[in-house]
DNA sequence: AATATATATGAGCATATATTCATATATGTG
DNA sequence: CACATATATGAATATATGCTCATATATATT
C-alpha cells in the first residue's frame, strides 16, 4: 500500500471500486461462471448449459461482470462468446481458490 | 490452480469458502474496518471512534470478520484489542486497494 | 417478410444484508 | 454490592441482491 495511506481511512472512491470488485466475486454464480472463463471464451447458452442455469440468470450475472468490466465478448452471428477481461481480478480469483483448495 | 481443476465446475466447499470469504471483503464497513486493522490492533471503540461508526455497527461487524476468522482479539481488562488474523486475506485486500488506488 | 435462434431486459418475488435502537452481559473499581 | 465502562446481542427496519418468468431485441435463413 501506498506509505500516505498507512493507518488513514480510505477515500470513497477507491472504497467504491474496491468492495464492488469484491461484491463481484462474493457470489457463488458469478465465480462459478468466471471460473468457466479462466480457459476458454464461451457462448451465454454455452454456460447455461455447463453450468445448469437458466438463460436469464446467467445473461444477467454477464451484464453485472460487464459493467465492472471483468468481462468482454465478441460476436459471431447471433453467438456472444465472452470472456475474462481483467487479469487482476482473475489473479485474486485464482490465488483463493487455490488457498481454499489447499485447506 | 489444481489441474485436476482445469475447466471444470469448482465443488461446493470450495465454492462456499471462496464465497463467503469475497462477500467478507465485499462490504465498504468491513474493507474500513480491516484497512485499519493492518498496522496496528484496536479496541472496538477505538475503530468506532476513528471510523464515526456506531459501537453495536463495529460489533456486530467484528463478529461477522471473528466467525470468517478473518480477526482475533485479546482482552485487556473489560477492553477487546482486535487485530487481523489472515495474512492471505489481508494480502488480496492490499494487493487490490492498491490496484484500484493507481488507477 | 416470416421464422428460428441467441441474447437482453424488466417486473416481481423471496431472501440476504447492514444499520440502528434498546438492552444484556462482562469486567473493573470504590 | 453499587456503579461505571466496554462490548455483545436481538429485534426491527430499510435496502440490496439473485433468480425466475415473460417478453423484447437482434441476427440469420429461407
Amino acid at each position: 500500500m501506498d506509505d500516505e495511506n498507512k493507518g488513514r481511512d480510505l477515500d470513497e472512491e477507491t472504497l467504491f471500486i474496491v468492495s464492488q470488485t469484491f461484491k463481484a466475486l462474493g457470489d457463488p454464480t458469478r465465480i462459478r461462471i468466471l471460473n468457466l472463463l479462466f480457459h476458454k471464451e464461451l457462448s451465454v447458452n454455452g454456460i447455461a448449459d455447463t453450468l445448469h442455469l437458466k438463460q436469464s440468470t446467467v445473461s444477467h450475472q454477464l451484464r453485472f461482470l460487464k459493467n465492472l468490466r471483468l468481462v468482454k465478448y465478441r460476436r459471431d452471428g447471433t453467438t456472444l462468446y465472452y470472456s475474462h477481461d481483467d487479469d487482476h481480478v482473475m489473479n485474486t480469483l485464482r490465488q483463493t481458490i487455490e488457498h481454499a483448495c489447499h485447506n
